[in-house]
This record gives C-alpha cells, structure tokens and sequence, in this order.
DNA sequence: GCGCTGGTTATTGTATACAAAACGCTCCCG
DNA sequence: CGGGAGCGTTTTGTATACAATAACCAGCGC
C-alpha cells in the first residue's frame, strides 16, 4: 500500500499495542499525525481501518477513542469467530494440500517448542499460532470468509499486552492444534469442525479469566 | 455523518445501482468528484465504505473498478450469509419483543401486499425485505454481527438491477417471512434457524439462476 | 516484427490551509 | 444555587495544490 499510510497504520497500531495509552481514552488526528510523523491526511486512511479492525471507535458526534472491550463484547466476539473459524476449517480438511498441511505441522512444532521448557516464549508463540491460523483460512479458499475473520482476530489483541498467559493452558492449545492437524490428515471435516469449536470456545474462557466482569469503569 | 462524504456516498451508490456502469469497469477519482460534485477528499471516505461493501474494488496497483461477480464469488457470498443470519435468527428467537413481532407481521404484510396482484411492485418487495431482515438482526443484540452482514448484504444489490423475478419466487419468500413470524412467536430458535437457513440458500439458487456460471467476459 | 527503454500522461497519495462542527467554559439571569 | 445562552477553543471535515507512482505510447535497436 501506500507509503505514509502504511508507516501510520503500523506506528498507530504499535501504539495501540504498546500500551500507552488506555481503553476508551481519546485520540486527535492531530496527535496521531505527531506520533506517526505523517500529515493527517494519512492518518485519516489508518484510522479508517483501525476503526474496521474494531481497535478504534468514533463516538456519535465523530470524535475519537481507543476501543474498550467489556467481557460480553468479548463473548460476542469469541462466537462470531469461532462460527466462521468452524467453516474454515471444515473447508480446509477438504482442500488443504499435503504441503499446507506438512507445514501446519511444522509450525505447530515451533508454537509448542516456545511454550515448553522453563520460561515460555509468549511473543514466538503468539506468531506461530496467528500463522496457523492463518493457513488454515487461506486454505478455505474463501477470501471474504478471510476478510471478515481478520477483523474479528484483530480486535483483542490489544488486550494481549496486559494478559498473563498459564503453561497449562498454552500447552493445551498446542494440543488442540496437534489434533487439529490430525483432523487434516485425516480429511475429516466434522472432526476439524469440532475440534476447531472447542479449541476457541476454550480459548473465550481463557481470555475472559483476566477480563473485568462487565462494563465498568475504565481504570486498569 | 458529514455532509459532503455522505452525499458522495449516496451518490455513488446510486450511480452503481443505477446501471450506468459495467462490472470491471474502471473508475477515477476525478470522475467521482465530477459526477457527486464534491472534492476528491470526500470522495475517497466514501470510496472506502464502498470498498468494505465489497461494490467497489481496487486492483494490486490501487486502482479503482466496479465489482465483478462470479457464480462463485455470489456462493461464496449467500454461505457467509447464512452462517451469519441463522445465528441472528436463533438469538432474535430468544429476544423478540412483542413490539418486535408485530413489527415484522406488519411489514411482511406490507411485502406480501407489494408481491400479490397482478404486476408485482419490486421495489416495494425489497424495501420491506430489506426491512424486515434488519429487524430481525437488530433483535438479536450482537452489534459486530449486524457489521458483518452489512457488508455481505450489500454487495449483491447491484446486481438486482438486472434481474427478473418470477411471482413464484416472491410469494415463496413471503411464506418463508411468514413461518418465520411463526417461529418467532412461538420462541423457537431451531425453528427459526431451520427457516431462516431454507429461506436463504433458495434465495441463492433464484438469484443464481440468472447470472453467468463462472467468471467469463464482462459483457452482460 | 519484437521487445525494451525513454518520456508523457493519467491516477492515486500527501500536505496544508481553511471551513464547519462540537466541546467546554464563563457569565448572566432566574 | 442551577440552568442555559454565548463565545472562544479544540477537533473533525473539505478543498486544493503538489508529489509520487503507475499506465501508456512511441521510437529505437536488434
């Protein structure tokens, strides 16, 4: 994409991620423009698919806040994902190519290399399981089913930063995926399905754990 | 919204919709000012939005061309559709006022009317489809799933331009709004997942049926 | 004739200045 | 003391000029 525009989505989104600034807190374009070195015009165009990716919110009257999740907005969100996810990989038992489905495993292999041992590796796995999910989508063959889940994956990772992660529950995802995969192989679409199903609705419970009951205030 | 954004966007739109493009053609920014008789900023906002409603879209080098679709890509399309507008219908089940209810009894008698007689009133017909649906997904209190389905929504409406439709087909999908107020009075989400899910996958084979099977030459 | 290379034009991207709208504050009146 | 109108300030929206990039075309060498 365009240059600036895309220097500005990413410095804004690093941002958003960096935890500097707070849930509902407001932004100005102008701040923005500052921040990311870029006039506003292109600061407009990030924040327009910031807004998209539900990581930003307009109030009624156009002004601008860091979009703040409350548990239920995150159980909508969990839901919706996980019926589209479910689709995904039901189409992809049936298409994945032997290639697609060798390299799953080899990236399942890195996810659980990162959480196994002493210390696990947050960061390593947080990529590997973003890009197993993500051959999982592009071998849906299914680009607008890929669009709509990219907005719905990309809203809560805000909420990554101040989360804290148990080993049981990353190596049980690494789990799931091991028999995820096996699903694949064995092209078996409802077992994908299931599994698929129940790797997220897990994951909503773990998510939520560390999420504020409701829509309160709006202090950490 | 803002003023001049908003006319450009309705604007558009109704260009779109009014037959006075191909699909696959190519369109300027410059064009667009001229013809909504705003700046190029406005313009681009509202080239956005039509970006995300999937009737507009932009070649690897950015630029700008009317949507095309295939068999394949409108599918595609009613599954999403489905997946998505059977969850509503379930939840809508569950929360239906009273209000709600007679709201859609009304406005499917409304579209029944426009479909029954001698020369149906099509415009009519989808208005109150139009609205009948929204009603439905409004009840169902999941403010991101209402998002996505406006995208998907969207899209195929330009396509209706061209279409013929038979009386059959109408009165058919008058009954199916019918059962539907069944079911919902009578509080039943399977039921009205059953329904909603029959109602959309033959509005896919009705509408299917008059367009080019794969991805051919653009000429109507 | 074919393909490459140069320049020319068309189209999109960015910066900036200005206009419109919303917010918040003060001051006035009851 | 409370409420609301008016006004200055902040913030978003729009127009326009210019910059960068992509498509087009012609001419040249092979």
């Amino acid at each position: 994409m365009s240059r600036a525009s895309d220097r500005a989505y990413a410095a804004i989104r690093a941002h958003l991620l960096g935890g500097q600034v707070k849930a509902g807190e407001q932004l100005t374009e102008d701040q923005l423009a500052q921040i990311t070195g870029v006039s506003r015009t292109p600061v407009r165009e990030a924040v327009r698919r910031l807004e998209n990716e539900l990581l930003l919110v307009r109030s009624d009257t156009k002004r601008l806040f860091v979009a703040d999740w409350s548990r239920d907005d995150i159980e909508e969100l969990f839901t919706l994902r996980q019926m589209l996810e479910c689709h995904a990989a039901e189409r992809a038992a049936q298409r994945l190519s032997r290639e697609q489905i060798a390299a799953l495993e080899q990236i399942n292999g890195e996810l659980t290399a990162a959480v196994e041992g002493p210390s696990p590796d947050i960061a390593r796995f947080l990529d590997a399981n973003r890009a197993f999910h993500e051959v999982i989508v592009e071998a849906a063959e299914s680009p607008r089913l890929g669009q709509l889940l990219a907005r719905l994956v990309e809203a809560p990772v805000v909420l990554r930063t101040a989360r804290t992660y148990s080993q049981d529950d990353l190596r049980q995802s690494a789990r799931d995926h091991d028999e995820l995969v096996a699903a694949f192989a064995a092209r078996d679409p409802d077992w994908a399905r299931a599994v698929m199903g129940s790797h997220l609705r897990r994951a909503f419970h773990t998510f939520a754990r560390t999420v504020r009951p409701a829509t309160d205030a709006k202090d950490a």
